[in-house]
DNA sequence: GAAGGCATGTAATGAGTTACATGATTAT
DNA sequence: ATAATCATGTAACTCATTACATGCCTTC
């Protein structure tokens, strides 16, 4: 039960587990659909962090007694209050947009036209294809999300299309003709 | 001179002394004035890493005789190489947008309207805020950056712009009212 | 010539990733 | 009944963050 300073990572465990108990691979399945899509947590994180927060009084445990011996945690009061207390306080930090593409894009030397426009095709291709499967996803389980849920889904295809757009003037603005050695459209 | 795989870290600081070598100093200045929009190194980190870099044969440091002994890294062969390759590599991995504010939303009750336009105008602002502080930025000093540095701050302004977008929207679907400081619905 | 801040670095701790390991379940 | 895959967890390692420590320079 000793104090320490809870991370994003502690706060998305909590906010997962309130409402619904779960075992870690609950954890990974319910994050994986939602929140990875902005944020990434690993698989063993998601085991880490629920025994940090038992251990500081967050979260209760019960192991099952036979086979796997899973382990289900359910939130406490404290970690209820924990949670809502952190919803209401204000919020620091700034965005990062961690996107590999990006930091690449940095140190490319727009002389090399081939290599630019390489990475501008994939990578709005990637963040197009994201922004339609964000799309789908709104279309179909919108109904099973919170309003804010929703929200946060909202504002990724936005941000997905923003992105894409981007890379898409970039190439746009490179004076590139459909490449002779990988082009797709005509 | 043991072989490891390279991190964005890595990349940041290769890519940062390619063209001018520096002490950690110097990259915590030139890394803080660019790529720390999108993407944030502490300090310690650049301080480590070319450490790490040194010991892997893509950088030569020399340190200072006297007084601070002040260590100066500069770019091998082998660092050009090894970024080099790194800019042609195709690039995995999606973008991780890691907003403390969009974590709250996936958690806040909508019911809870004092909280959520609380929190939506404070992201509202500080979203507002960083896109015109890039958009000066843009416009002062933009005639200094490659042309890929200047695009990525392009970038960087349409993203906060499409976020400060987003919780105008977000904050004007709740149906609020210009706000008495913090008022309830009607 | 003392105070305050910028420059420079390290140590301790804590968090995150990767790799490994194995138990259940399903499909064939 | 075997392979394949899903579910579950831990161990080892690497990275990142925080805190600390101190040197140097400016300014008053």
């Amino acid at each position: 039960m000793s104090a320490r300073k809870l991370t994003p990572t502690s706060y998305a465990v909590l906010g997962t587990l309130d409402g619904a108990p779960g075992t870690s691979y609950d954890l990974v399945q319910r994050i994986g659909l939602t929140i990875a899509n902005f944020w990434i947590f690993s698989h063993a994180q998601l085991y880490d962090e629920p025994a940090r927060l038992e251990e500081a009084g967050y979260l209760t445990s019960v192991t099952e007694e036979g086979g796997r011996r899973r382990r289900t945690y359910t939130i406490t009061e404290a970690g209820r209050a924990e949670l809502h207390r952190w919803l209401h306080e204000p919020t620091p930090g700034h965005t990062e947009v961690r996107d590999p593409g990006l930091l690449k894009l940095f140190f490319a030397d727009m002389g090399d036209r081939t290599a630019v426009a390489a990475l501008a095709r994939d990578q709005r291709e990637a963040h197009a294809d994201r922004a339609a499967m964000y799309t789908h996803l709104h279309r179909t389980v919108a109904s099973l999300m919170t309003p804010a849920q929703a929200a946060t889904l909202d504002l990724g295809i936005r941000m997905e299309r923003t992105i894409a757009d981007f890379w898409d003037e970039l190439l746009a603005g490179l004076g590139t003709r459909p490449d002779p050695a990988s082009e797709r459209d005509p």
